[in-house]
DNA sequence: ATATGCGGGACTAAATATGACCCTGATGTA
DNA sequence: TACATCAGGGTCATATTTAGTCCCGCATAT
C-alpha cells in the first residue's frame, strides 16, 4: 500500500469509514438512478437521514444532481466512481490479497474486486466492468474468443464498452442453450459482445446437454461441426464458474444422476465437466460445446466468479491450469484465503 | 496536485481540516513536549475539551504517549510529523505557489514551509530545519559557508543534523557582531554549524558597523584581513533577512540617520546594505563583511524569511540576483502572491 | 382522477462534542 | 519537609450534531 496511504489512515482512521460510505452510496446511485432517496436508504440498509446528510455533501461537492424524479449522478460524479474503486482497491491493499491468492490457487493471474457480493448485489455490475476491460486488453487482432453463460457473463456483455479496434474478431458461444432465461444464454451473450468488439459471432443452435445418441445426430450436421472445429481454436475462453449441484439441477439432470455426482464430490461445473475439490473430472455431460482437452490447450482463459458460494468452484477450478486469469470479488477472495490457512 | 489527493478532497471535503487540526497539535507537542493538556490548549487556542478529544485518537494510533509528567511523541509520531509535513504541502498545492513565487520573483528556486508564522511562531522551527536541509544538500567538499546573524539563523544552527559526510567544509560569519543575543549572533552560528558539519570555522571579532576610520584601523589586522579575503571566495551564502527600520535600530544608528534612510525608501536590509522596493542600495554601513560585489559573485544564495513583515523586504532582495533559493513561511509566501497581483 | 414516488421541511430523540471544574499524584522549589 | 505547580483522569451539565420519523406539495405515470 502506498505510502501517503499509510500515513492518512494513520492520522485520519475514519477516512476510510467515511470514503467507502460515500463511495457506496455514489455508486448505487449510479447503477440506479434515476433513484429516490428512500428507496436508496431502504436498499442500503442504512436511515433515510444518514442518506440525507450524505446527499448533502454529495451535492454541494457537485457528484450528484438532485431533480423532482430523483436523484442521478453527474458526469464528474461518475469519474470519481472509477476513480474510486481504484483507491479503495488501494485502502483494502488489495493487491496484497491478489498476490496471496496467485500463490495458493497457483495461478497467473488474479483480479480482487472491492465489495462482497452476498452483501451488494451490485458488485456483480462491478466485476462485469473490471472483466470487460481486461478482456479488451487481452484481444488481439483475428482472435476466436469463447464464451460461456450466466448472469455474470450476461453482465460482463453488458458493461463491455464499444471497441472496434481489432481486425477480425470472432466470438463463440463455448456451450449450447441451458435454462430459461434469454438474457444468460451463451448464444445471446456472444452475439452481444461481437457486436460491441466490432467482430463476428456464430450462433450453436443446440441444447448443452444431450443423450448420447442425438449428440451423435447433431454433430453430422455441418454448421455444428464447424462451430465444434473453431472452438478448438479459441484464444481467449471466457469462463463463468458455477457449483456442481446448481448446475446440474439447472440442467435438469435426474434425482439420481445428480446425487451420484454430488456422491463423487463434485463442487464446480465449467463447460459440462464436473469436478471434485482436487479439480479431478468425476463426471461429464456429453455436450456439444468445449472438451477437457480443449480447455487445457486455450491459451488464455479468464475465469469470473462472485458470490462465496463459490469458493469451493474456484478453488477446483483453478487447479486444473495455471494460465488463467481468475476476476472475483473480496468477499470470495477473502473466504478462499481463510479457508486456505 | 496529485490525481488522488484531488480525489479525496472531492469526496472527503473534511478531511484536510482534520487532518491540519491533528498536524498542528502532534507538532506543537513534538516541539514542546513533555506538555500538559491545558497548557497546550491555552497555546493553541482550541477548547481543553477538544484537545482532549484528539489526543485519544492520537493515542489511540500510537503516535503519542502519555505519563505524568506530561505528553509526548512516540518514535512512530515523530516520523508522521516528518511525513505529514510533506502531505499538507501536498494538500494545500503548496508547489503551484512555489512556481508563482518564482516567476513573479524571477529567482532560481523557492520553499514554501506550510503554516503561518505570523499566526504560530513555531513555523520558525518547520523553516529552519527545511532550510538546513536545502543548505546541507548543496555543501560539496571544501565548500566556504557564509552565515549571517539572526533568530532564523539560530534556528537552522539549531536543527542541522549531524553530518560529517563533506570534507574541508569552512564556516565563516559573514557579518560582525550585532545586537544583544548570543544565540544570533554570527560567530555564535557559524560554529554551532561547523561543528554539526564536521567542519572548521573562523570568527570575526569585530562590530558589524563601524566608523570609517575605525574599520580602516582594523582591516589592517592580519586575522581580519584573512576573513575579509575568504569571505570573497564564498561558496553558499546563507542570509537572514532583515527589515530596513528594524536592522537600523538594532544597529544602534541615530534617529537623524534612520529617518535619512527610510526616507530613501529603504525596506531591506542584508549584509549591511539597505535597499529600496526596487532592490537599489539607498543606504550603506560600512562595515567589514560582505561587499555588495562579493554577494553578487556568489554562486549559491540561501535566504530564509519568515512572518508578513518581511515581505518587502524579500521582494527586494530577491530582485538584486536571480541565483537564490527562497525559502519562506505561506504566510508570507501568499502575501507576496497576493501584493503581486 | 388517482396512486405512487420524489425532494424538502419540521420536529423529537439520541448521541456526541464541548466546556467547566474537581481530584489525586508527581515534581520541583523554598 | 511543606508547598506550589502542573500533570492526567473523572465527572457532569450543556451545546451541538446526528438520526429517526412523519408530513407536505409536486411531478409523473397509470
Amino acid at each position: 500500500m502506498s505510502e501517503i496511504l499509510k500515513l492518512q489512515k494513520k492520522i485520519v482512521p475514519e477516512l476510510t469509514e467515511i470514503l467507502e460510505k460515500r463511495y457506496n452510496i455514489l455508486r448505487y446511485i449510479y447503477y440506479n438512478q434515476p433513484i429516490g432517496r428512500r428507496t436508496l436508504a431502504g436498499n442500503l440498509g442504512i436511515g433515510e437521514r444518514v442518506i440525507r446528510t450524505e446527499i448533502n455533501v454529495l451535492k454541494k461537492q457537485e457528484l450528484l444532481e438532485i431533480q423532482s424524479i430523483g436523484m442521478s449522478v453527474t458526469e464528474e460524479g461518475k469519474m470519481i466512481i472509477d476513480k474510486l474503486q481504484d483507491f479503495i482497491h488501494a485502502l483494502r491493499d488489495l493487491s496484497s490479497l491478489e498476490n496471496r491468492l496467485q500463490e495458493i490457487l497457483m495461478i497467473k493471474k488474479v483480479i480482487v474486486v472491492p465489495g462482497t457480493f452476498d452483501e451488494d448485489q451490485l458488485i456483480l455490475k462491478d466485476v462485469g466492468k473490471i472483466a470487460s476491460l481486461c478482456i479488451n486488453s487481452m484481444i488481439k487482432d483475428n482472435n476466436i474468443i469463447g464464451i460461456t453463460g450466466g448472469s455474470t457473463m450476461a453482465q460482463i456483455a453488458e458493461e463491455m464498452p464499444e471497441n472496434k479496434s481489432k481486425k477480425g474478431v470472432l466470438v463463440l458461444p463455448a456451450r449450447g442453450g441451458l435454462g430459461k432465461n434469454l438474457e444468460t444464454q451463451a448464444n445471446n451473450i456472444s452475439a452481444k459482445i461481437a457486436k460491441k468488439l466490432g467482430g463476428m459471432y456464430k450462433l450453436l443452435h443446440v441444447p448443452d446437454s444431450l443423450e448420447k445418441e442425438a449428440l451423435e445426430t447433431i454433430l453430422k450436421i455441418p454448421e455444428i461441426r464447424e462451430i465444434r472445429e473453431l472452438i478448438k481454436k479459441i484464444d481467449i475462453l471466457v469462463l463463468g464458474l458455477g457449483r456442481a449441484d446448481e448446475m446440474a439441477r439447472r440442467r435438469k439432470l435426474s434425482e439420481k444422476t445428480i446425487e451420484e455426482i454430488m456422491n463423487k464430490g463434485a463442487v464446480a461445473e465449467a463447460f459440462g465437466h464436473y469436478f471434485n475439490r482436487d479439480g479431478q473430472k468425476v463426471w461429464e455431460s456429453s455436450t456439444v460445446g468445449l472438451s477437457l482437452v480443449d480447455f487445457q490447450n486455450v491459451e488464455n482463459v479468464v475465469c469470473i466468479a462472485c458470490g462465496k458460494k463459490k469458493t469451493e468452484a474456484i478453488m477446483s477450478i483453478a487447479s486444473l491450469k495455471s494460465n488463467i486469469t481468475l476476476i472475483l470479488d473480496e468477499g470470495v477472495a477473502r473466504e478462499i484465503t481463510r479457508l486456505a490457512n
